[in-house]
This record gives C-alpha cells, structure tokens and sequence, in this order.
DNA sequence: TTGCACTTTCGCAATATTGCGAATAGACTG
DNA sequence: CAGTCTATTCGCAATATTGCGAAAGTGCAA
C-alpha cells in the first residue's frame, strides 16, 4: 500500500508484478510453458503448411491422429526429440537443435 | 562388374557406396546417429566450457554423474528436450528449436 | 607402487512419453 | 435436420527415459 508504485500500463503488468516479478522460480515455469507453446505452434504450422489433417500426417509417422493432437495442444508439457523428428522427417524437414547463452540481468 | 565405374577415391567412398548409396533406409539411420552424436557432443563441449565435472553438473540438475556419462556417450539414443533443457538451465544457455527444410537431391 | 579425482559401464526401479481406440465436439454442406 | 470431415479429450497399456548406486576403468601425481 506504502511504497507509491508508479501505476501499471495495463492489466498485463499488473499481473506479471504480481505473479512472477521476482520470483525466479515462476518465471522459470513461465519459460518453460513458452517454450512448450511454442513448439507446438510449429507443429501445427508445419502440418498446415504441408496441407495436411492431424489423421493424414498421423498415418506418415505411423501413429494416431490423438496423438498429433496432444502435440499440437499448446499446454503439453511432453514433447520430446524423438517426436519432433519424426514429423520433421515427414515433412523434410530435420530438427536443429542450439543453445544459446542467456544474459542474466541482475 | 561390367558398368566400369571411375575408382573410388577412399576407403570411406568406397564403403559408402557398399552400404548407404541409394539406401534411404540406412541414410536416415545414419543421419539419427550423426545428430545423436552431435547433441552429446555439444553437452560435453558446454560442460568443459563451463569447467565442471560430470559429477559436478549432475548436482546441478538434480542426478549423478552416470546419467552425464550416458548423455555424452555418442552412441546415447535417448535424448530428450527436457533434459536439454535442464542441462541448458544450470549452464544458463536455452535451447532453441528450428525445423529446417532438406532438399531432396533425387 | 598407492592414492585420488574423474569417468564409464551395468542393472533395475521409478517416472515420462507414446500408442491407440472410443466418445464427444465443432464446422460445414446438402 | 442428417451426414461428413476434422479436431479434441479421456483412459489405460506399452515403450522409453531417468534415477541411482555399485563396481571397475582411466590418468595423473606423490
């Protein structure tokens, strides 16, 4: 209540502040949950891409439409290599893989 | 016998032509390897970089020094993007994901 | 040689991911 | 409306990855 903070641009902020401002370990989930989002954006772009329904590319790496789907869900926390390559493979495409050097600011 | 081939150039030609050429079976394998091998190469580059021990950087992420082990040992088939990502963590570095496109020489 | 730190290999239990069918929902067309 | 195609969710078995200790293999220095 004390410390006048200047007041926050948006609904956003507010809640970033309130959630993970400072707390590493939050934002350490936070990361990881965009990094999941992210690769199953791919996924479902790459399938677009190629023209493709979850059944059809399910069929070219010998599973099930469920399972495309589960990848494409955006809160599926397991994706792994193994998956990723083998719908690259599908689509001609290979999986690289680099890592990059974060700059923590204090 | 008859097609009179040029000779080949190495050892390696020649055992590439015996095994893989015209193979897609046995290229695709040997493409899995290739990058299986470049993934534990990178982890134990990133861990010397950061002059740990295995055992050192298994306490890091929470396990022991034979799962590094396994994780540099080239011939591992097991790589998984969470533990990327929890190695990738401790050494402050993320890993990022890229599908790029092969183009296929027929 | 011994000691010491580090690495590698092995086996098995614990956990995570995948396979897959069934049921449901949504969108679109005739 | 029914019919069709696509996408989504659920549950559980099958497979794959990880956890972890014990034992043995390296390399180096005293």
């Amino acid at each position: 209540m004390a410390k006048t903070l200047k007041p926050a641009r948006d609904a956003v902020e507010i809640l970033y502040r309130r959630f993970y401002e400072g707390k590493p370990a939050r934002l350490k989930n936070l990361e990881e949950a965009r990094a999941n989002e992210e690769i199953s954006c791919k996924i479902h772009e790459l399938r677009a891409a190629a023209a493709l329904t979850q059944t059809q590319l399910a069929r070219l790496i010998g599973t099930t439409a469920s399972v495309i789907c589960r990848l494409e869900d955006a809160d599926y926390e397991g994706h792994s290599l193994a998956m990723l390559r083998r719908i690259a493979g599908a689509l001609n495409q290979r999986v690289e893989i680099r890592f990059i050097p974060i700059r923590r600011s204090a």
